[in-house]
DNA sequence: AAATGCTTCAACCGCTGTAGG
DNA sequence: TCCTACAGCGGTTGAAGCATT
């Protein structure tokens, strides 16, 4: 006989996730941490298949996300990973701590593969669409071209670099710069995150000296650093509320003066996930 | 103000590799 | 060795919000 099954999926909730829920997982994970997601949701007393609740943990509570828009060079340096390791979004996501391998595929999926068309770069294989670039090439006299089109042609000249260039590319990516739209559109709905971010965490009676002290000693005992930059999160958002909860939270604080020290950022979302085990907190 | 279309992204689905029983 | 659960991954969907008509 087999192991028993993961869910029967009768009575169980779908859908979006309620502040109660997000606080019944957070402060369960906080204090317990993970040991197998198939038990969690019972022992959280959720409605919730483990599966959901491993989805909602890693691409949305997790402590270390890197809330907010992505950056020039973060999106630069996707096109790039794409180019060399394709739709391997995990892959992909490993080099952004912070970030999720959803939400790379999200922005994927919505910006840039419209950004590269634009451009007349074939998406998949971040080749020219030959007749469509020559073609809007010559629709354009001299004096019809714009700032944009010269970005672009950086943009395509970029992509189209050997992709081992790597030293080249991150000094260049910091003169491209993307759309004007990204920054303010997304303002909004990154502030209601945030916002909701910080009610969870200020409402949650949390452990977090206790979920600091394991982060420490799991480091320790493996030789792996959390893979977080508050600083760099807190640049996401320079006139946002994440400041404040930097300042309300003084756990997080402490963590964010650890990750200035941290050297190695290049590692995956496996290694992360593992540091939340806590075998000396569980039954 | 209402209707419609578009965009975004959280969440789900189904598949795969791995490992337990 | 086989069966099955589990974790993880990439593709897809659909609700919500926004923009346009």
């Amino acid at each position: 006989m087999g192991r028993q099954p993961c869910c029967d999926k009768i009575g169980l909730k779908r859908g979006p996730w309620t502040v109660e829920e997000d606080h019944k997982l957070m402060s369960f994970i906080m204090n317990n941490g993970i040991q197998c997601w198939r038990m969690i949701p019972k022992l959280a007393g959720l409605l919730r298949c483990g599966k959901s609740c491993r989805l909602r943990w890693i691409n949305y509570l997790r402590p270390d996300l890197k809330r907010g828009v992505l950056s020039e060079m973060e999106e630069n340096q996707i096109i790039e990973l794409h180019a060399r390791l394709g739709n391997r979004w995990s892959k992909i996501a490993s080099h952004f701590p912070g970030r999720t391998d959803n939400e790379i595929k999200n922005h994927w999926n919505t910006r840039i593969k419209k950004r590269l068309k634009r451009l007349g770069l074939d998406p998949i294989t971040h080749q020219p669409i030959q007749q469509k670039t020559q073609q809007s090439h010559e629709e354009k006299s001299p004096d019809s071209r714009n700032e944009n089109d010269e970005e672009e042609e950086i943009i395509i000249s970029h992509v189209l670099k050997d992709p081992s260039e790597t030293q080249v590319h991150t000094s260049c990516c910091n003169n491209i710069s993307t759309e004007t739209e990204t920054e303010t559109e997304t303002e909004t709905g990154t502030t209601s995150l945030i916002n909701k971010y910080e009610m969870l965490m200020l409402t949650s009676n949390l452990d977090m000296d206790l979920w600091m002290t394991n982060q420490e000693m799991d480091s320790i005992s493996t030789g792996y650093r959390p893979s977080f930059s508050l600083e760099d999160s807190v640049n996401c958002y320079p006139n946002s509320s994440a400041s404040s909860i930097l300042e309300t939270s003084a756990p997080f604080h402490e963590f964010a003066e650890t990750a200035d020290s941290m050297v190695s950022w290049d590692f995956g979302f496996n290694q992360f996930d593992q540091q939340f085990l806590f075998p000396d907190t569980m039954g």
